[in-house]
DNA sequence: TTATTATATTGCAATATTACGATAAATAAT
DNA sequence: ATTATTTATCGTAATATTGCAATATAATAA
């Protein structure tokens, strides 16, 4: 087979995994920790900054584009990606209940 | 090429790739939202709850296993898989941290 | 128009993931 | 010891991902 079988999955956890998915790369998180490091979206140099090629770099964007991390605006020759906090939102929402509940568990048999 | 360039990224980033990845498919989230609704670990069943055959979720348990989102510990037959709250913890952090500052940018140029 | 600059796309090779049938391993029950 | 029960592993096919060179596209500058 090799492709997953989302149909069988809510459409909230195909939004998460395909979100998670997306971060789920070193360089991706590197993005996405340089996007957070600089106060003005200019991203040009994310090449620079990562130790790929550029055609491999905007890839990864592209990818976290498609899952909604990331929003690009064209800037005259350069895009201006930035993180979307929409995305951030609901990842952080997840995860934040996730650990009240892992958290409040009194029948932790591990 | 096809494997990741891990070694040029720090060992954090790793982490965080490695436990967002292992999130990063609809069984695997709904692995982590069927052991949070039970409230106590027999994990005999997850096999029943999701639309995949045994070995389909045998191997999905051992990658969030192998990420750390999850431990297990033999019970007799059956074996008990249960969240591990120091991983879900790792990723809460890291989406706060984010949210937080995504929220407290004033420039956002998209 | 002709560069120059910035980013995207194409094509391809190497590798990883997903899924499952068949089978193995390990414990419990008879 | 034999049989069920539960989970893991092996083997394999289909598909996806990663990475980059080469090339294309698009906007600006000269």
């Amino acid at each position: 087979m090799g492709a997953s079988k989302t149909e069988h999955f809510s459409d909230k956890q195909n939004q998460i995994a395909a979100m998670a998915k997306a971060i789920g790369h070193p360089a991706r998180v590197a993005i996405i920790e340089y996007l957070l490091s600089v106060d003005t979206c200019i991203c040009g140099d994310i090449v620079n900054v990562l130790p790929l090629a550029q055609p491999t770099v905007s890839q990864h964007l592209k990818e976290l584009k498609n899952a909604g991390i990331i929003k690009g605006s064209i800037e005259g020759t350069a895009i201006c990606y930035c993180l979307n906090p929409d995305a951030i939102n609901v990842l952080e929402a997840f995860f934040a209940h996730i650990t009240i509940n892992v958290n409040n568990k009194k029948t932790n048999c591990c």
